[in-house]
DNA sequence: AGGGCTAGCGTACACTGTACACATGGCTGA
DNA sequence: TCAGCCATGTGTACAGTGTACGCTAGCCCT
């Protein structure tokens, strides 16, 4: 009676036993009068994570925010980490590239632009993503997409555009999540978050530097460092990863 | 009786009322019979961490795991945050490097190489810094020392000198991630965490695939990809971030 | 020998994620 | 038109979390 129905569903179920988020949500009945949606779940939340930080964010308190049992919620979620999930697909914005689809460099470098947005206007994106193991979400299948496209034209196998990907991906995920902490940081001290950082440096590795360790930091700090430009430097970065790229793969 | 004793106190206190733990473990009298160390804490905490999950450690459990009543860690550390920072720190590993200290491609190699060793040995290591901003540990300083050595005999200015860092670092910890993400998504999955990814990506994204929308995407899974050498991956993104930046600050 | 400092203890509190049984209202078939 | 069903939303309960607070007991120095 409860056994697992046709062919389609035996290897999968072994493990899950329920069909794995983005496949309910297609398929989604949801006839009766519900007052409650993914997209009205995964948006509340956003926005509550986006005001509060990630720490606030509870099941009681997103059932609050939305005028709803604390259980109710998990009509539509089966864990916390399914509503982290739906998080991290919602705020990626898969719309259209203004950049020369042809261009893979213009492509490549716009998408990681828009990436590093994102992750500056969620502070939680990174955190979530390095909690819950989450590649594949659709929209982020979405601009997977458009970077394959962009790949397209080029002399590669296939597994050398996979491994583009991923090395720029890796990079721009890093980059962002170290801005986050450095932001993070400042806030959770006194300073505002676009402050500079050789403020955050100077205070609390005042005692590093003194303690005689680390001599030639102290002698970089000592010298004079100009305040970091955040956005520069990841376009910096950017560009050298995918100049290294094209020049390993020969493109 | 109870306020600032002198001046050195005197900014850092108003943000933080307790010297920033770092500070603290240097000059700790911790003269009477104590059965409690830092160190003892962290590799209780790292161990716990490793066997069983970042989710598992809980204050209750490590205590019990020492031996010791729970709130007697909380004469080591003021919160749960600064004992992840503790294991963050534990697990770096500055070591002498074996690479020539004047060539500073290996030594770049060997550190990024080791980190992501490090990463994967503790898989809770990157989800723990996403949620902990905590850059200028001890370990993480010495670590920087090393690279701002390999980086003087170079015509670099200071800034650029960092920004090569942290461009690397960058990488480092973003490709660490995602493979930790892969493999703790196989572990969640059925199969081994050292398995082939594509089974994986065969199995959960069938319904993707199926879908129609991502076209290319699925006709590169189709056309057959190899299977994802995540070391080989990692030597080539670290080769061209390393290559591409050199090229741009023309050394 | 005694006083004080401090490492460690125990209890208590507000809060978390979620299992389970129950109510209810809109759609469906007759 | 109406019965009945089932998905949607509710309420309560439980084990477990981080940590504030006040206490005890032993080492150190005078």
């Amino acid at each position: 009676m409860a056994e697992p129905k046709d062919s389609f569903t035996a290897a999968a179920c072994a493990a899950d036993a329920v069909p794995p988020l983005w496949e309910r949500l297609e398929s989604a009945p949801r006839s009766g009068r519900a007052t409650l949606t993914h997209t009205r779940i995964a948006e509340a939340a956003v926005a509550l994570a986006d005001a509060e930080g990630l720490e606030a964010l509870s099941m009681r308190r997103l059932a609050i925010e939305l005028g709803v049992a604390t259980m109710a919620l998990y009509r539509y979620v089966v864990s916390k980490d399914e509503l982290l999930e739906l998080m991290i697909d919602a705020v990626v914005e898969p719309d259209a590239l203004t950049a020369d689809p042809a261009d893979w460099r213009a492509v490549f470098r716009e998408i990681g632009l828009r990436r590093r947005r994102t992750a500056l206007a969620h502070p939680w994106l990174i955190a979530a993503q390095a909690q819950v193991p989450s590649l594949l979400t659709p929209a982020r299948n979405e601009v997977a997409e458009r970077m394959i496209g962009a790949l397209e034209p080029l002399p590669l196998t296939g597994d050398q555009k996979m491994q583009f990907i991923r090395v720029v991906d890796a990079f721009t995920n890093g980059a962002a999540g170290a801005e986050v902490n450095r932001r993070m940081m400042m806030r959770r001290r006194g300073h505002g978050a676009d402050g500079d950082v050789r403020l955050l440096l100077r205070e609390s590795m005042r005692w590093l530097l003194r303690s005689g360790r680390y001599p030639r930091m102290a002698k970089l700090v000592q010298e004079g460092l100009a305040p970091v430009d955040s956005a520069a430097e990841f376009e910096l970065g950017l560009a050298a990863v995918l100049d290294g790229l094209a020049a390993r793969f020969g493109v």
